[in-house]
RNA sequence: GCCGCUAUCGUCUAGGGGUUAGGACGCCGGAUUCUCAGUCCGGAAACCGGGGUUCGAAUCCCCGUAGCGGUACCA
């Protein structure tokens, strides 16, 4: 699902529990072949994801037809609607002929041939009331006898979403605002149909970085590519909130609940809004850092689709203040499930000099000890720089490296504890033993 | 072409006739001398252009310009 989707299935669902009001999920189709089962099982697959419970549906717009066809019906007989036999070649040459800001009016046709379009007055504006954008006013000189219903009778969308809308007592909509143009067409058939009309509020679109629509190919630019990437479903629903909204006080992180409750439509945005995954990442960082730790590890259990149990609680617990992402923990605790990875340039870089003896003394200082607590290891481990009088990367940096394979890791007194003594022991034994070996020297 | 929508730091935005134009992300610098991250402190960075209205306009109005959307017997 589009994030652009995402985001006005947000918008509609803080207004309907803002409200007390009804969240219905409709899937706008009428086209039974078109609806098609994998693009449906996306929408609820990243809806659910999302935690947006849709209180009625999905409803589709095929399953209105009957609905749909009657209301044409209804306004063939008023005269309203009528016949028209024209081609789309026909009706291109009448605009040639009456200039580009005239709509088309077309003939009633005598036969039962032709689409069916809707009679437009030459008179008088269309005047849509938006809630964002107040009155947006469509001269009815420039719109077409615009087409209600196929040559076969099966409807079009201005004319189903219209019909549906007061079928389902829908009395908001919000929707993206590449939809403003229709709406005039909407208010025309509900109009004609004696029906009330509903509060629209037009939201902008979201674009990607160059400005232009967001590609549905970018990874991004989907609720399953940020799920996959790692991204919690809270940050993301944060996140989207803002982008086309915000509250007077720009406050930045604001949980569901506050979010439902200071919602309002009237305060979503103008202007269209660019998608910037790296303030996704930063307000996920924050998410991240906010659960605690049976939430923390449920989650990474999930997304890593492992056991949630005490060793990956634990590489959770080392993990968690570090890691902006579900898709960034692994890398920081792998070394705790697999043997040191093998990262040439980190081993140049810091198993050099006197690492060796560093490594030795360190092992010693660890051997000797009885618990191996965070506290145990930091006690043993802290006086090794000024006793051996290097700095203190000069220290932890090997032992880094000897324990993970790399530069970059958790706290080292946090890492080495979570590891344990024997496996702790035997990596520096096996560094050492490399180093003494010149593997991996510089020539 | 025609119709419509929009325009504040790079990005998300707050504000709105008289402000040092505020915050957040990102960026740069400093601190926390175990890496990375985090955290804290500091910095650079904006009202699209032109006309009005007004004592005063980024704010209101008009005209441009640009971007976007629509202009289907698509949705």
């Amino acid at each position: 699902m589009h994030i652009g989707g995402a985001r006005t299935a947000l918008y509609n669902w803080l207004a309907a529990r803002n409200s007390g009001g009804t969240f219905l999920l409709r899937i706008e189709d009428t086209d039974r072949e078109r609806s098609t089962q994998e693009n449906v099982d996306q929408i609820l697959e990243a809806l659910e994801w999302l935690g947006l419970d849709f209180d009625e549906g999905p409803f589709f717009q095929h399953d209105y037809e009957t609905q749909h066809r009657a209301a044409v019906e209804k306004l063939l007989a008023d005269g309203i609607a009528y016949r028209d036999s024209a081609t789309s070649e026909e009706v291109r040459s009448w605009k040639d002929e009456h200039g580009a800001d005239r709509g088309y009016r077309g003939t009633p046709s005598e036969s039962d041939e032709g689409a069916i379009r809707l009679r437009v007055e030459d008179e008088g504006d269309e005047v849509v009331h938006d809630l964002i954008r107040g009155e947006i006013r469509f001269p009815n000189r420039n719109l077409d006898d615009f087409v209600i219903a196929r040559a076969d009778g099966s409807p079009l969308y201005n004319l189903a979403v219209a019909v549906d809308d007061h079928e389902m007592g829908v009395d908001l909509v919000i929707r993206g605002d590449d939809h403003i143009s229709n709406t005039q067409k909407q208010v025309k058939v509900l109009e004609a149909l004696g029906a009330g009309i509903p509060d629209y509020a037009h939201a902008p679109l979201i674009h990607g970085a160059d400005g232009r629509k967001l590609s549905k190919r970018e990874n991004a630019a989907s609720v399953q590519g940020l799920r996959d990437a790692g991204y919690l479903p809270e940050a993301v629903l944060n996140y989207l909130a803002l982008l086309g909204w915000g509250p007077e006080d720009d406050e930045t992180v604001i949980p569901l609940p506050e979010l439902i409750d200071r919602f309002d439509p009237k305060d979503i945005r103008k202007s269209s809004a660019v998608f910037d995954e790296k303030k996704l990442r930063w307000m996920n960082g924050r998410y991240m850092r906010s659960m605690d730790a049976d939430e923390y590890l449920e989650a990474v259990a999930r997304y890593l689709d492992r056991e949630p149990d005490e060793r990956l609680a634990l590489a959770c617990s080392i993990a968690q203040e570090k890691a902006q992402t579900l898709d960034e923990v692994w890398p920081l605790v792998a070394f705790l499930f697999e043997p040191p990875v093998d990262d040439p340039r980190a081993w140049r870089k810091v198993m050099k000099g006197d690492a060796a003896t560093v490594l030795g003394e360190a092992r010693d200082a660890l051997a000797d000890l009885e618990g191996f607590g965070v506290e145990d290891v930091e006690a043993a481990l802290d006086p090794l720089p000024e006793r051996l009088g290097i700095g203190a990367g000069k220290v932890y940096q090997p032992i880094r490296v000897a324990i993970s394979g790399t530069t970059v890791s958790p706290g080292i007194f946090e890492s080495v504890s979570a590891l344990g003594k024997d496996r702790t022991l035997e990596r520096i034994d096996a560094a050492i033993g490399r180093i003494g070996s010149g593997e991996g020297q510089e020539p």
